[in-house]
DNA sequence: TAGTGGTCTAGACCACGTG
DNA sequence: ACGTGGTCTAGACCACTAT
């Protein structure tokens, strides 16, 4: 799976490459007979019958993935409607359905019935609390104020570059910063992005920004973070965190490791959060 | 939703009640007209027009998640097939395809190809770590080594019945144990069971049972846990919790406290683990 | 070879949100 | 009134697994 063929970049608009009866592996494409009025649709099928097989509406999602990717349709925009994506791959709307229904599933769209089916986005409340599980023990989940200690340009040490799928030294950018929920230090994050992608992001800039950090990475720098691997201890707090989160040196912290991945699971981001966890928790749901 | 009717508890077999036109404000079933050949199905539809509506494959998948937890289907079983289930509730397959899809997305069953729909269980190696988020450094996930330090029944503390759903002084179960991973105790737990369904469950059982509890209380209890939900934080070891896992005092623990619920989304466990992660860690994935 | 789930299609109707 | 997603059906064929 995964790696589909891609003859048809970007476009796959109508008047495609003839096809002469799919012989992809996959779904039905009866080619011949049958009472019904079946006709060999394909497009979005690949041209030679590669080792690489994979079912229609895989490669329909394969196909609007790229187009998210590529940016036709942005973070908050209604996509074509189900029958118009079905006309311009000419498969059926069954088949888009059951493409869009995975892509909602792994939230990268959002349906609303009556209105359209749209590019989800870290603006959303919904999809705000799925990064940050940390939720206080009285009262509503909030996004607390950031304050940026650091943002500068490096060069990546080893273990960053390992995990962002890079060479050791390449450019990274760093940043650290504390954030405050109702006047009191819970979070110090150490985070580190992958510099090809972050070009211009500035101290002012997050600083500047009021709202999820992750929505400004997708607003200003293209670059949506869809899924997040983390790794999670209790650690105690040495001088630095203890300083900056005021809490005695040695106090337990919840340290949580995660990497962050864009489209076509590249890492993009490593953070390191230490967390405050007297008058907040953790939340996660095992299901 | 949720809340669905229950005219026609457990079976739900043919020859039901007539129907004269479906008038669930749900789905298709045209009533009259149109010109193909489609019939009222209906059966597992309510026979009175109440105000609670449901599409009609909620409405299969509440019976068959009856059927589950009545242990018509246990743990490990084939379901029937998609066309024998459809013939059974007189729908169309696709109805119960849908309604099997959800229930497979939450992993009440698991579908294999060629073999059929399996109840799912806590003895397979997937479904294990589902509830066991421990991972160690170095090395694959394992399942370490239990020992029961105590099982008795008590009457529940207050804050353990508000979690559970009951009066305080209601029976519960208590156990503890420690989990050891490669010689090193690495988790210290403390478990509340709902006593009504853990009748007869001794220390003998829980230290001659090799495996997971979760598949003990499955195999022996009829109890199946369905989903959990943990909140997680940084403490400082207490003297007690020092000894049992061999850290000196005020080491950093990761406290883990769940709450486990059956169908549904009844509660009937609550255990607060402290997890010592110098050399495991906590895994978590947000998507 | 037979049975199961998996894919694909085509068409109908419903519920919702906007004009 | 219209367009969108949501539900339902019916039938065909494919792929996997067991016998």
């Amino acid at each position: 799976m995964s790696s589909l063929p891609t003859s048809l970049t970007g476009a796959a608009l109508p008047g495609a490459q003839d096809s002469a009866a799919a012989t992809s592996g996959a779904g039905a494409q009866p080619s011949s007979s049958s009472s019904s009025s079946q006709q060999p649709p394909s497009t979005a099928v690949h041209a030679v019958p590669s080792p690489t097989f994979s079912p229609l509406y895989q490669q329909i999602k394969a196909l609007i993935t790229r187009s998210l990717q590529s940016g036709e349709w942005k973070p908050g925009d209604m996509i074509p409607s189900e029958m118009e994506l079905a006309s311009r791959y000419k498969v059926s709307q069954g088949t888009v359905r059951k493409a869009i229904d995975e892509l909602a599933a792994e939230n990268l769209v959002a349906r609303r019935q009556g209105k359209g089916t749209f590019v989800t986005t870290h603006h959303e409340d919904v999809v705000k609390f799925r990064f940050l599980r940390l939720v206080p023990d009285e009262g509503e989940p909030h996004y607390g104020a950031s304050h940026v200690l650091e943002c500068k340009r490096l060069r990546a040490p080893a273990e960053i570059a390992r995990l962002l799928d890079i060479r050791t030294g390449d450019s990274v950018v760093q940043i650290r910063r504390v954030l405050t929920f109702s006047g009191e230090s819970t979070v110090l994050d150490e985070i580190w992005l992958l510099g090809a992608n972050f070009k211009g992001l500035t101290a002012e800039k997050l600083t500047e920004w009021k709202g999820p950090m992750y929505a400004l990475f997708e607003a200003e720098f293209g670059t949506r973070m869809i899924r997040a691997s983390e790794k999670i201890r209790a650690v105690a707090a040495d001088e630095t965190a203890a300083a900056l989160l005021s809490v005695p040196v040695g106090s337990p912290l919840l340290s949580v490791e995660r990497v962050s991945y864009t489209y076509g699971d590249r890492p993009v981001e490593v953070r390191r959060g230490l967390y405050v966890t007297t008058r907040h928790y953790y939340q996660n749901d095992l299901s």
